[in-house]
DNA sequence: CTGGACCTACGAAGACCTTCGCAGGTCGCA
DNA sequence: TGCGACCTGCGAAGGTCTTCGTAGGTCCAG
């Protein structure tokens, strides 16, 4: 297990597998994953990431089950942290003003974000 | 000049360096980053770098000068849009509300994401 | 003119990432 | 019992990233 780091693009196309389906085996996954990488090179990625401790392995079965060790949620924070820091100045707003800007949103998700906002702008009056 | 990429942790420094500065040298941008990296490192990956086609040489002068070949803002919305793809399921919007969530943002930059979003609804109303 | 300060180019080392074949063990069914 | 289907672990190849030393050229102050 070595320090804290982003997943890599590989990494995180099998979390994103993990997240969707639960707790998968190796062959499940590489399944879910199409025929684009072998069977031995996801098996390969989840042994390092149990190293990472980016995924637990259950080892009680022959065929072991693995799951992420964060929530998508969790490491999503982490990936938007680390995009701010490296090319936002730190500022996850402006990165935010970005991602509005750089893709049509739904009128539903436009509106999720100004119920947010508006929640957030009710706190702010009570603090007062 | 290869593939399309998305910039790497230490071109990202670089660029950062070019987009606050302008045009600079090997000598001025490898001083603002500190002693963190050695001149020749600067060197090597402003030499890369033009050849990924991320920044332009001028090599007018013997002193040749380097500059940042997309704008930050354009490759912020790459970086953003990659994001997403890699970790939103496609969705900015998504991305931006994590962003919101993940950092406090000061009561200025709010503001301007919910006069943002009135400009936007505004628009809507009128397309009506 | 000559030494020191500077510049670019190049090559190589070492760390990661990603890929996959192969070896060797286990399981179940005919 | 024996064979095919499956499993894990291993190792190595090939790519990219990042780092920096060294070589060789230019410039200018003394």
């Amino acid at each position: 297990m070595s320090v804290l780091r982003r997943p890599t693009d590989a990494e995180l196309a099998i979390l994103r597998v993990l997240w969707a389906a639960g707790p998968s085996t190796v062959r499940e996954v590489a399944v879910e994953m199409g025929r684009e990488s072998a069977y031995t090179t996801v098996l390969k990625l989840l042994q390092i990431m149990t190293d990472k401790g980016l995924v637990r392995r259950d080892e009680s079965a022959r065929t072991h089950v693995y799951r992420a060790a964060r929530s998508e949620r969790a490491t999503q924070r982490q990936l938007v942290r680390d995009l701010a820091d490296r090319a936002f100045g730190g500022s996850a707003a402006r990165l935010a003003m970005q991602a509005l800007a750089a893709r049509k949103a739904s009128p539903e998700e436009l509106a999720e974000i100004r119920g947010w906002l508006a929640e957030r702008e009710g706190k702010r009056e009570e603090a007062r």
